[in-house]
DNA sequence: CACTTCGATTTTTTT
DNA sequence: AATCGAAGTG
């Protein structure tokens, strides 16, 4: 191995990279080439003679870490890369609690509850305490427990702190002490842990056990934490824990690209670390290689205004480039056919792929009518985050099954399940199972195999149901013992029965639904043989805590043709693209309507624009609208401070700056705008589906009309009409049909309708809300 | 206990 | 627009 990696880079890239020991930070401008240094520090110090298991870096995406891996890999090595422990806080955390998790009274098999099983639980609890759920809304009071854990306040902690109990009582929510603690014993009773017990129980951990302290602070003796300014006090201080023996931390941030306070991250962390470390070197990367100066100066330009930041000047010695364009548009339906157009002239004039291009957005909500745009100009794209695949209902539903028979004792995942499929057991019975549960102490699943032992008013045929489910349970049970995580999810899958009681709905959406599901089983099958590959452990726990923790599942699922990128702007931290589109500027919308009452809030909003417009290498076109659709209404929006903030010299306006007068005033034109609404498929996946399906289906026998409407999504009509015979007609449910005949008048006319996915159906005009769609 | 319907509430960002 | 819980019906 040589030093032949130090030549590609500059002299304070390099010096970072050569500091070996000791406290040190980087503050690593955009683009300034901070991975590069990362990586090539790690293969430094191993080239220097540290064993790979002493060294411990910290990511902020699973993703991150996976790439910082491959490209070490390619310096020292396949074998040696492999023992680096890299990965998330939370990735990386949950593997060392899994193995001192007894310790603490949690089983190895623990649980990882996500956002939703610990709101659904502190909803249960609120309803349990009578509490009224407009005083205590069940997410305020997650946010508010998560804080308290981000910040180690303890239950115990919190009864110890006058002035916090004070301040809820002045919020007028003075149980929230009590729910705290009820939602903590809850969660160990269960066996779970939430993603903030993931670093406050370590915290415990390394706490309570100096023998546990002493020896991962001997394993980890080089740590080195990337985007420091995104990491929280419980983070802070595991971190200053560990490193408390060699002080071997290297900590890499960008002051101006902290955006995660609402996770608990504190910027302080950053701006303190000097403090924290007298010894610390400092190093600066102020060069950008990522962006042309136009963009780099237009950031710089903004993010000046912040006045909470440390010194630091980001130049480059890149091109000029084009300008910044500002595009405005009527409404969130034009800039969504605004960007799909300028993206496909892009992609003609340039003869560009579409994976050069990202359209960035604050909120994931966005993203539909970019996706609308896009799909009718037959431009790939891919949507990263919004409600991940994971959380959809059906996959939850099976993961739930599964997490049952790794851990009965989680209440979330039973209580999800023991009635679905239906089996007759039903809110009644689970609040009596609640109740005596709480009352002996013991998980629900506890009461249910002794329940014909304990005094509990539940009749016979009620008590032998709740008998036969925790057979199938402890049947899969035993199955999991002889069979891999693939096989086993595909027993669950079967005797559950879910996919045929999904068949028998017959909706587009039960249909996609079944395809998910199967989609699941391939990820399972995909994930063992992966992990068999490499010589990891590919069992069922580890595949639910991958699925915990997952940031990226669907990232190399499909990577197969080149895409356009959709995000949200928290999503695109650490990417960079040639062409970016930042969508949305508007006031209240970016910056968020919820963060506008302080400073505080509205520059860390103002760094998330930084973030947004430093990923650009090329050329950034930011986008505005004057009318959008939120909650369903359509609502006027003003251009966004933001782009008052850019010195405009590196601006340039495609549209004329001041709006253009209303040609009508009576009516709206923008009533008119997204008018061809008729067919609007979910996913392109889907319409593929149907449009085979109905192919393949030869009871059904169409019309030429209805297969060209099929064929030609875009001729739609602009109004709805009167059903006539012939029609082609979307249903909510059943999706589209034919209209084969009517009969009745006025409230009782009908139609008889022949579907693709049900068959014919007959229904009332009055209540079918249909669409014609040709 | 199951199923339907109606209305309320929701969106800021994520491990 | 979409999801979720409450209330009402069979």
């Amino acid at each position: 191995m040589s030093n032949s990696y130090l030549d590609s880079l500059n002299e304070a890239q390099k010096r970072a990279v050569l500091q070996k020991d000791g406290p040190m930070i980087i503050i690593a401008g955009a683009g300034s080439g901070k991975t590069r240094v990362l990586t090539y520090r790690i293969a430094h110090l191993m080239q220097q003679g540290v064993d790979a298991f002493n060294i411990l870096s910290l990511t902020f995406t699973n993703k991150a870490a996976k790439e910082m891996k491959e490209r070490i890999a390619k310096v020292v090595g396949v074998s040696e890369a492999k023992n680096l422990w890299m990965g998330t806080f939370h990735a990386v955390f949950a593997r060392i609690l899994r193995t001192e998790a007894d310790k603490l009274g949690f089983p190895t098999n623990f649980t990882i509850y996500d956002t939703q099983d610990s709101v659904r639980l502190l909803t249960a609890i609120i309803k349990e305490m009578d509490l009224d759920k407009e005083q205590y809304k069940p997410k305020q009071v997650y946010s508010r427990i998560s804080s308290f854990k981000n910040n180690l306040i303890t239950v115990r902690a919190y009864f110890n702190n006058p002035e916090l109990q004070e301040a809820d009582l002045m919020a007028s929510r003075p149980k929230i002490g009590e729910i705290y603690r009820e939602y903590v014993n809850r969660c160990f009773k269960s066996g779970a842990m939430d993603f903030d017990d993931l670093l406050l129980r370590t915290n415990e951990l390394l706490a309570r056990f100096p023998d546990v302290l002493a020896k991962y602070q001997d394993r980890f003796r080089y740590i080195m934490v990337d985007e420091y300014q995104d990491t929280n006090h419980s983070q802070y201080i595991i971190i200053r824990a560990l490193a408390d023996r060699f002080q071997n931390i290297c900590v890499v941030g960008d002051d101006s690209q902290s955006i995660y306070s609402f996770r608990g991250a504190n910027i302080q962390n950053i701006l303190n670390f000097q403090k924290d470390y007298p010894e610390v070197k400092t190093f600066k990367l102020e060069q950008n290689y990522r962006s042309t100066k136009n963009i780099v100066n237009a950031a710089n330009s903004v993010i000046a205004q912040n006045k909470t930041k440390l010194d630091k000047d980001v130049w480059t010695s890149n091109d000029s480039g084009e300008s910044i364009y500002v595009m405005r548009s009527i409404s969130d339906g034009e800039e969504g056919r605004f960007v799909a157009q300028s993206i496909w002239e892009n992609m003609m004039n340039h003869q560009l792929k579409p994976d050069v291009f990202c359209v960035l957005y604050r909120t994931n909500s966005q993203s539909r009518a970019i996706e609308d745009a896009l799909r009718k100009k037959n431009i790939d794209y891919k949507i990263y985050g919004g409600t991940s695949f994971y959380q959809r209902k059906e996959i939850k539903d099976v993961l739930s099954y599964l997490r049952l028979l790794i851990n009965p004792n989680d209440e979330e995942a039973l209580v999800r399940v023991i009635n679905y499929p239906i089996r007759g057991i039903g809110a009644t019975t689970i609040d009596k199972l609640t109740i005596a549960a709480n009352l002996y102490k013991k998980s629900i699943f506890d009461i249910i195999l002794n329940i014909h032992k304990i005094d509990i008013q539940l009749n016979a045929p009620t008590k032998n149901k709740l008998q036969d489910f925790s057979n199938m349970i402890q049947r899969f049970q035993i199955e999991a013992q002889s069979k891999n995580a693939f096989e086993v999810a595909e027993l669950v899958v079967k005797q559950t029965r879910l996919i045929p009681e999904l068949e028998k709905e017959g909706t587009p959406e039960a249909v996609s639904r079944v395809e998910n599901i199967q989609e699941l089983l391939n990820g399972i099958k995909d994930f063992i043989t992966d992990k068999i590959e490499q010589g990891e452990n590919a069992s069922l726990t580890t595949f639910l805590e991958d699925v915990a923790l997952a940031t990226d599942f669907d990232a190399d699922k499909e990577n197969d043709d080149p895409k356009v990128a959709l995000m949200s702007i928290h999503q695109s931290k650490g990417l960079e693209f040639e062409y970016v589109y930042i969508v949305g500027l508007e006031e209240n919308l970016f910056p968020s309507a919820m963060s506008m009452n302080t400073r505080i809030e509205l520059e860390e909003e103002r760094r998330l624009f930084y973030v947004a417009l430093t990923r650009a290498e090329k050329v950034a076109y930011l986008s505005y609208a004057q009318t959008r659709y939120r909650w369903g209404k359509l609502v006027d929006a003003e251009p966004s401070r933001f782009l008052e903030e850019i010195d405009e010299k590196y601006l340039h306006y495609m549209t004329p700056k001041t709006p253009e007068p209303s040609t009508n005033k009576f009516i709206d034109a923008n009533l008119f705008d997204d008018a061809p609404k008729g067919i609007r498929f979910q996913k392109p996946l889907i319409r593929k589906k149907i449009e085979r399906n109905i192919v393949e289906n030869k009871e059904v026998n169409f019309t030429k009309n209805f297969k060209k409407v099929l064929e030609n999504t875009s001729n739609t009509n602009l109004f709805d009409t009167e059903v006539i015979v012939g029609n082609i007609v979307e249903h909510n449910r059943f999706g589209k049909g034919e209209v084969l005949s009517l009969e009745g008048n006025g409230a009782n006319k009908k139609a008889e309708i022949q579907f693709g996915t049900v068959g014919k159906k007959k229904l009332l005009l009055q209540f079918a809300k249909l669409k014609v769609i040709g």
